[in-house]
DNA sequence: AAGTGGTCTAGACCACGAT
DNA sequence: TCGTGGTCTAGACCACTTA
């Protein structure tokens, strides 16, 4: 096994039997070097493994140190229809749902030109105009998720879901009211390394996959009306739902 | 910008725009090297991002390639109770249920002391024994994914449950018939990259993450009777669910 | 001011697979 | 055999934060 890897196996014994507790500090670069009698560089590819796989992350310069898991957030899959709780259920959303917290969010409005994604699921062509409310959503002050939805321009255009601003009653009511009601829901979920751009949008560090939730909402007459896209860092959601037996 | 970035968001640019396509060679390091005035290891550091992204594998000794998305396969959430499918249901599975496709599956079976995860969920004692089944899917001979099914040993002991063998009326029916009937299910999901061993036992490669899906079920008196962890290569990966909107 | 990690160089040798 | 990427060295300088 080549020295790098070796490096990072050992660490990783150490994180993983926690001898190397949640926030502990690493060697530094030039004492691994020393301990293993290798140059500072190759420390720096064994670091970096562990640093790709989420467990290590490094502030500069105060040194290496293992990654604090965060609080998950708890997600139930279905917002809009919160199933009755068991008790098996509570407990599991007792230890998740922490303290007191403060949510906010940003909110900007933007005509663009459809993506192919955005595109085939809205039946439109590539290039027409949508609406997309972006939306980024926080919990403290730190990035939680993101979630920008997509409008076909024609459906909405003067209303109020062009406007960069909270709407009360929802932008999905909203849209019913202009005479575009919902009936049905496809949900697509999947999961991927962050682009440059969703790492800076969402503060993420190296080695944290995002999952992409995107959810096509269609009328009765299987007219696609709205395109949601979500992205959820993996180190901040966790989805729990609770099933009956049949 | 450092070099090896630029470098990176170069040939990023080249692979999201298409000039690149998927399974397209990139230039060999010397090549980029050249190119670009620097060293050989600088041009090494831009393409370990890439890498680390998943958007590029390394094909030693042949060079970089700009990696092919696989199929997807269609793995509906709830097993158990498909839906009625919809038009549109239709058409998202139509695309990802491919052509003909041989599954397999390897099986084995441990008895083995309780890690804390599986305790907590299955309200036993930390290295108390649990019988696991162990199984990696496959299809086509590519593993799909791994499903380790844990059982508290003194409710399975002596069941062909212990059986390193297809249970054909299913391992669940099997408990039932031991007076250990599910009523309830608890599903958690949750994403990271993956440990050394899960990349190996599931041949993943650099910047592929993994979906760890536990359900633990319950009897209806509360007691849990099963733990199954389910790790999914996100590459492999899609899950695709339709709902009514209320 | 000191010490950390971040970036970069210019070499070197090796392992492996295609030809 | 050849060319690829994989590993490693021994330096160097820089940016940044804390003390």
């Amino acid at each position: 096994m080549p020295a790098y890897q070796r490096i990072a196996a050992d660490l990783r014994a150490q994180i993983t039997s926690g001898e190397l507790g949640a926030g502990a500090q690493l060697p530094t670069e030039q004492e691994l070097a020393d301990r293993y009698d290798v140059a500072r560089q190759t420390v720096r590819n064994g670091l970096g493994i562990l640093v790709a796989e989420g467990l290590v992350v490094s502030q500069r310069p105060l040194g290496h140190f293992v990654r604090q898991r965060e609080h998950m957030v708890y997600r139930p899959q279905g917002e809009t229809s919160p199933q009755p709780a068991s008790p098996e259920m509570d407990r599991f959303c007792q230890q998740i749902l922490a303290e007191g917290r403060t949510p906010s969010q940003t909110i900007d409005v933007a005509l663009v030109a459809a993506t192919p994604d955005i595109a085939q699921r809205l039946a439109i062509d590539v290039g027409a105009l949508v609406v997309v409310r972006r939306r980024i959503r926080f919990i403290n002050g730190e990035p939680i998720n993101t979630n920008d939805s997509h409008y076909p321009h024609e459906l909405v255009k003067d209303s109020e879901i062009m406007s960069p601003a909270d709407i009360l009653v929802g932008a999905n009511q909203k849209l019913a009211e202009l005479g575009y009601p919902q009936d049905r829901v496809i949900d697509e979920i999947f999961f991927r390394m962050p682009t440059p751009e969703e790492a800076q949008r969402l503060d993420l560090g190296p080695g944290i996959p995002v999952a992409i939730h995107i959810a096509t909402g269609y009328m009765k007459d299987g007219l696609p009306v709205r395109c949601t896209v979500n992205v959820l860092p993996g180190d901040r959601h966790m989805m729990v739902y609770e099933r009956s037996w049949a």
